[in-house]
DNA sequence: TGGAGTTAATAAAAAAAATTATAAACTTGC
DNA sequence: GCAAGTTTATAATTTTTTTTATTAACTCCA
């Protein structure tokens, strides 16, 4: 069993055999069901010995139980087989500007042991990249759960980042290995990154609303801005791993310096940071709102506006609305551009459904072309907030090729 | 070898043979020079004996021949084998606004037979489409070349289309039946569609500079302005395969009403027929240009500006200038979402590289952040003016398999 | 010129996989 | 309650493929 594990997380064995049995391993973890020996077969295209044999050498090692026997409508029962949900694990971590959050995921995607720090602040420093590794060896070592059973550590962090070098650009740039290599090197597990919003593009991608659409667009809609992209049932990372920088597209209606250094990006109008900036300019301006009874101007943060604009206050409300309409031009603008099946909207956000959804829907009959706008679905993520830690720990499937 | 012929057009044969057989194909058809046996084999995974197996079955059937030995270092000279370009034959078809083409390409994507018709004229009636078959089938016929060695036709037609199902939404838009399926059947010849832009983005990806990159943007400025994109290798159609209505990106900077019924669209500003008004205006404003000198100006096409700009026409030049930059600033945003390796400018416009490629380039830093933007190569199309029919023969391989 | 080294192609042997056949487990209907 | 029909699972046989060995073709260098 501990061998196999070696060879699991080893993508590119010499063995044939492998590469057939993570097939099978990946039918079972995406199959909402178990499955029969001939369902099986008939799927990864193996005769039925063969097939037997292979998962015969799966359940010898552990990775796959039998779990009874199905009813039919007639013939012999078959016995079905599923992935045992406890032979491995996967870590997902997500790093935000702030906070930070660990989740081991078993290899059913379930969350078997969670561990956040609301109080960590993203810093460019060595000191922060200490502090996080720490954070993710302590809670490793908090669950009790053995290091040789965990196949990888996913990560999705704010800013740029080359998923295929492992590299990070905005944070922890200063290393003179590639980041993963790094992480991997101290936490003595492989570790994969890519960065927060793609993060949550895997999640819908494996487990939300994306699942059966070969093209997709999920937004991250936070305090942030970010788009993960789906076309062709593969999610688009670019040539440097830098696909979907949706928040610096030029689009906005004002001139606002943005972060990047250029004007009009959309970010600057459409992100949790633009509706801080855009409530405080109003209320200066004279406009009141509910939220000041409860809060001073100075502490209001744009998940109070969110929840503000839930409860019925007026200014909340209209200001979102208004960022619905422009996220909404600029999304059918990009519907055009890819003619996706879907936009699934993501982040923090997602709570402000009701007030979003129609004003998005309106921005996006200004600028789509009625052909492709009329086969694409706008919906809000189902899959909560954690979709993201969970999108993190799947790249470790991901790249294993076990989903 | 009429067996194979026959097989070989069915791309799920059962036979798993000819899958691999296929794999060989494609593989010696990418190839710049002829390939070894052992080199065959290590490509496709297979061992040399089976491979050998296979190679001989495709030598039996005439596809493949025997082309000499190789001169090497060391050891026994191998011999190398090529694909008999004369085996079967693919054709492209162009269909345009104005103008219809036709080539005959053999298996090698060389022209072995063309046949234009300038004075063709694009209308979306049934009496068209009867000229369009009889074109194509008078076509076949004075080529001369057996229809039983044509493995299909390729056609790129302008206006939304839909390549998977063969539909076409703009033009021959009236049949009961997909438009491909109806052209099969006139033709006694499978047909495949897509439009032309995809055509020319096809011609790029296989013939052209996208042959090495895996995410690529191949803008198509003609009259109109449309754009194929190259995402992890694979072009992107989209949903119902609208993907790359450039055009229609709502960008511009006047208010103009587009086609589209829409306002602000790119294309009304950037493209051959927006070149035409805008060089219209600028006249009737009492702009001069050396090209009034030669030509009444309810004559001049955009085609002639083009050539006038070349010869330093003033007008001309700060027309197309204007048009680069702003070009370049709606690519720019589009580097920032899919963060493509190379941009090719194909189409009309490559005539006017020179005057085009700097403003272009700075339109680009004005939009573009500058990490993807620096790792983006922009150049223009160097497979010249017949790229849009090679990359509609071209269609026929790509989906046979055989590229 | 002829042995050492190298690679290709073929032949022989061994291993692996696919068919086919058979047995087992089950339903249905007479 | 037992034959007929169905499907799974395993065993036996056949086919296919790979591995290994051998022969062939060639270079280089003493």
């Amino acid at each position: 069993m501990e061998l196999f594990l070696k060879d699991i997380r080893n993508v590119n064995n010499a063995n044939r055999h492998y590469a057939q049995k993570r097939k099978i391993i990946s039918l079972l973890n995406k199959a909402e069901n178990p499955l029969t020996i001939p369902g099986i077969c008939k799927k990864v295209k193996l005769s039925i010995p063969t097939g037997t044999k292979l998962i015969n050498e799966l359940i010898e090692t552990q990775i796959i139980v039998e779990v009874g026997k199905m009813e039919t409508e007639n013939g012999r029962r078959p016995s079905v087989y599923k992935v045992d949900p406890d032979y491995a694990y996967c870590i997902g971590v997500v790093i935000l500007l702030k906070g930070i959050s660990f989740s081991i995921f078993n290899l059913e995607m379930n969350e078997v042991y969670k561990f956040d720090n609301n109080d960590f602040i993203l810093e460019n420093t060595s000191k922060c990249l200490a502090d996080v590794i720490a954070f993710i060896g302590n809670s490793i070592s908090d669950s009790k759960i053995d290091l040789n059973k965990i196949l990888g550590v996913g990560i999705g962090i704010t800013g740029r980042i080359n998923s295929q070098t492992g590299n990070s650009y905005n944070y922890f740039n200063f290393l003179e290995s590639s980041l993963t290599s790094h992480l991997s090197e101290q936490l003595s597990v492989p570790v994969y990154i890519d960065n927060d919003t793609h993060v949550l593009g895997i999640a819908e991608q494996f487990f939300g609303e994306a699942k059966n659409v070969k093209n997709a667009f999920v937004v991250n809609l936070s305090r942030g801005l970010g788009l993960s992209i789906i076309a062709n049932g593969e999610i688009v990372i670019g040539e440097q791993g830098f696909a979907g920088e949706f928040g610096h597209i030029q689009f906005a209606e004002s001139d606002k310096l943005c972060l990047c250094g250029k004007r009009g990006c959309l970010g600057t109008e459409v992100s949790g940071y633009a509706l801080e900036q855009n409530f405080k300019e109003q209320v200066q301006s004279g406009e009141i709102s509910l939220l000041l009874n409860s809060k001073d101007i100075s502490e209001i943060q744009y998940g109070d506006i969110l929840k503000a604009a839930w409860e019925g206050d007026a200014l909340s409300i209209s200001l979102i609305h208004k960022m619905g309409f422009l996220i909404g031009k600029a999304l059918g603008n990009m519907v055009n551009f890819l003619n996706p099946g879907i936009i699934i909207i993501g982040g923090k956000f997602v709570s402000a459904k009701e007030v979003l959804i129609d004003s998005i829907k309106s921005g996006m009959t200004h600028t789509a072309l009625s052909l492709p706008l009329r086969s694409c679905e706008l919906i809000f993520s189902s899959i909560g907030t954690d979709a993201a830690i969970k999108g993190a720990g799947a790249i470790v499937l991901c790249k294993l090729q076990l989903i």
